[in-house]
DNA sequence: AAATATATTGTAATCGATTACATAAATAAT
DNA sequence: ATTATTTATGTAATCGATTACAATATATTT
């Protein structure tokens, strides 16, 4: 490994004048340059970017702070990061924190320590009502889960839509008696819920408590709470996920039961999964725009290095929904 | 953002001092030692990570170079890949070369720059064999793919025994005219493909080129593929795809030529993901190991780190078949 | 008590690149 | 031709931590 002291020497000039030219400051004769570039390519020189970044106080690294890449979501959107991150020149750092508080507050000292130049996270409830005792020495872009209060750049589903919308949805299709297992983790599911209660209200639809259920959002918990419900005595008619590990569960629960989606039952849920067009029936979901949330996050980011002093931004956006054959027409129903 | 300059000020002894104090090293008298620690704490004081590299000449990060996060085999194994390199001390910079040889060579440079301690690799063949020129200055796991020559560490699939596992297993199901689509990028295919011939050999089946195809190792490549196949004049009775993105695409294709699985055609192939037991039918699959998979990989790039002179061993790790109902009895057929 | 060993702490070099400042050389202006 | 500018390059400080070496203080041995 050859180091700018090397490539000086060889060049028979300074270390400075090297790094002029690599650079490519103004001000270095042709000739000079030419040497140094000929002792770069001869010594075949790279530059430690460790000593750059100690020298410059920043690194040209960036942390994505999850909670599990293996979440289609999250996969989707760490894609996306990395594009857009390396298009700007920057390199990922990647943590899962499995939801869990102490393992974010870990990753994101860790963040601190290894200098990223800033952070994309998708923080637990837990870890978002203690933002403002973290002072955290680097920039952050939430997804996905947000602050009430405005104070930090975030690009987010507009959830409250996307709840309203597959709630509206399986209204229209005649469903009455509506299921609901949302997360509980994060204020997502929460936004979610309203959304589709709000719905549910507008449509003068009673809300039936027993219903509408808050676990952990994996895939065990939405397994099990599905059959719960499909236990009730009067059980719904549809069940509305707010994630697609609860829907892959739900999914599992209404086959073990033996029931027909959707003549018995009607299934929907978010995300566009690999797998959620490829089951029969294909399901019902409220689909994210993962690259785009990939892409702002990074942008935002990127735009915040820029100018430190701009004010936070959110940018909300629209989820689509994207009918199957889960949820289909349901009128004359009780 | 305090420095150890502060710290020993702050303590009133030398930056040594406090490095010592920091590196448990002995020789501090406790009264000085409780001093240091005390305006560590009080002063919040983390130690650069940065200078510490640049002066140690290595750095705590791994890095993790795969064609595409989103395919689930990667994402299984980045995830076990993480949770070791953690456990470790270590974190992941993660990238993705869409086997690209370009992207490859880009990253590989990339990863020296950063002076990461080492590397896991999942290589197209085209870099394969060029791995000897590259001279890399980290070292490397290689997985999923590999040389040859056992000259580089790698984890590994019994590719051989998988194809001939997964053909067997068809066989024995009364399956005779068996199509097959390949990856075409990676050793990964090639070896499969000579398992599941070895095993039609074996059986005294004569193998038809035009069932076979090598492919770009993608969904929509395995739907094409497909219907090429069902095309034939004499189409296959089953289809084996060597990953998770063709058997997805020869699904898809499957459905749209409304054929029953399995009773008008078989479907078979490699990675249990989530959705291979959603679908119904559910795919017979061979399971990789993944989580196995990427903490081996990331255990033998520790090992290499502690003993660099140590020769290069290749971790072969079986895969397991899961027979669901996608391949069931199909004896009498013709 | 002197000599020797051991414990404790500080000074300064080091890792590799960047850059403020100084200096020298070349060019332009008067 | 002399002075003022501009251009080109080098010297040395700097980023923050680690550590070889030196120096001093304390303890142990004889």
């Amino acid at each position: 490994m050859s180091s700018i002291k090397d490539v000086a020497k060889a060049a028979n000039v300074s270390t400075a004048t090297v790094s002029r030219v690599l650079a490519k400051h103004p001000h270095v004769r042709p000739a000079v340059r030419e040497r140094v570039l000929a002792a770069v390519a001869q010594l075949d020189y790279r530059p430690n970017l460790i000593a750059r970044n100690l020298r410059s106080q920043q690194s040209k690294t960036l942390g994505l702070i999850v909670s599990d890449i293996r979440n289609p979501f999250f996969t989707a959107v760490s894609r996306a990061v990395e594009d857009t991150a390396y298009a700007n020149g920057y390199n990922l750092l990647l943590c899962n924190t499995d939801e869990n508080p102490e393992k974010e507050l870990l990753y994101l000292q860790l963040m601190g320590d290894e200098q990223v130049a800033g952070v994309i996270f998708s923080p637990t409830l837990q870890t978002l009502n203690r933002w403002h005792e973290l002072h955290l020495s680097f920039p952050t872009v939430l997804i996905d889960r947000s602050l009430q209060s405005g104070d930090v750049d975030a690009v987010l589903l507009d959830n409250l839509s996307a709840g309203s919308l597959l709630a509206q949805h399986v209204l229209s299709q005649g469903y009455r008696r509506i299921g609901a297992i949302f997360g509980e983790a994060s204020t997502t599911g929460r936004e979610r819920q309203r959304g589709f209660e709000a719905a549910l209200h507008d449509a003068g639809i009673p809300i039936r408590p027993e219903y509408v259920r808050f676990v952990r959002p994996q895939s065990e918990a939405g397994y099990r709470t599905t059959l719960e419900l499909l236990a009730l005595p009067a059980p719904p008619q549809v069940i509305l996920t707010s994630n697609s590990l609860l829907t892959a569960g739900a999914l599992q629960a209404i086959r073990e039961q033996g029931l027909h989606i959707p003549a018995q039952i009607g299934l929907v849920g978010f995300d566009d999964t690999a797998w959620a067009s490829l089951v029969q029936p294909a399901i019902t979901v409220l689909a994210q725009p993962t690259d785009e949330i990939g892409r702002s996050a990074t942008e935002l980011l990127l735009q915040r290095f820029a100018d430190p002093q701009r004010p936070t931004r959110k940018i909300i956006l629209q989820g689509e929904l994207i009918v199957r054959e889960s949820s289909v027409e349901q009128r004359g129903r009780t």
